[in-house]
DNA sequence: TCTCTATATCGTAAAATTACGATCATCGTA
DNA sequence: TACGATGATCGTAATTTTACGATATAGAGA
C-alpha cells in the first residue's frame, strides 16, 4: 500500500476518477447494472434487485460503488430510491478516454504492433 | 458466482472484452503502467520494475492481465522481453466506449440529473 | 400511531486480488 | 558447456471484494 502510493500519488483529480469508473466497471455484475439504467432510462433498487438476482443487500452495495464513482445518480422517491445513468458522468468518462493516452495510436502510427529494437 | 453467470451470460463478446479491459484499468497500479508504458513507446519488464518499485514478479502478473485483456502485446526480444501499448486493444477501447450506452446523455438530452416519477 | 414497503448499513464468511520470495526457463556470451 | 541477465510461473500470506442475512431508517397510508 505504502508502496503502491508512491506511484499512484501523481494521478490527477481527473485520472483518480477515470480510474475509479474503471474499477467500479470492472465488475460484470456493475457493468450489467449499467446496462440496464441505462435501458430503462431510470428505476429503483428493488428493479435491479429482480433484474441481478442477488440479495438486496449486495445490489445496494454495488450501487454505492457506482454512485461514488460518479456514474450513477440516487434521488429519493418517497420511500423508494430512483437511480438513472449520471450524464456527467458518464460525459466524462467517454470524452477522457477518448483524450487518454494520446501520444499512441494516432490513426497514422507504426499501424500495429510492438517493434521492439527496430535494428 | 452461479448466480452472476446468469445475468452476465448474456453479454456480447465485445461487451466481455470491454469489461475485462476495464477490470485490468480498475487497478491503480495497471492504470499508471500504461501511462508509462505510452510515453515510452516501449519498455521491458524491468523498466517497469524501476518505476513501480514493486517486486519482479509483481510486475510480470500485472503485465499479464494487461496481456490477457489485449491492452498491451508482448515481444520476446533476446532475454528480456519487450512491451507496448496494443493500438487495436486501444482503439477498441476507445471506439466501444465511444458507442457505449448510447440512449442516453445524448447532447440534447435531460440536460443533467435524475428526474423520477416526473408527474 | 402502527404497519407495510423499500433501502441503506452492519457484521461476517467466502472468494478473488495483490504482493512477495523462490524457483524455473530462456537467451546471449565467455 | 557454464554463467549471468531477464522474466515468467509457483506457492503463499495479507488485503480487498463480493455476497448474504439481520438490522436500522424513512416515507406512505390505514
Amino acid at each position: 500500500m505504502a508502496k503502491e502510493m508512491s506511484i499512484v500519488q501523481d494521478l490527477s483529480e481527473k485520472e483518480l476518477r477515470l480510474a475509479q469508473m474503471f474499477k467500479a466497471l470492472g465488475n460484470p455484475i456493475r457493468f450489467r447494472m449499467m446496462h440496464f439504467l441505462a435501458e430503462n432510462r431510470m428505476c429503483i433498487t428493488g428493479d435491479l434487485v429482480a433484474f441481478t438476482n442477488l440479495a438486496q443487500s449486495t445490489v445496494s452495495q454495488h450501487l454505492k460503488v457506482l454512485r461514488e464513482a460518479g456514474l450513477i445518480e440516487g434521488e429519493i422517491e418517497g420511500p423508494a430510491t430512483c437511480y438513472c445513468v449520471s450524464e456527467e458522468g458518464l460525459r466524462f468518462l467517454k470524452d477522457e478516454i477518448a483524450r487518454w493516452l494520446p501520444n499512441c495510436c494516432a490513426v497514422e502510427d507504426t499501424a500495429s504492433g510492438c517493434s521492439c529494437s527496430p535494428a
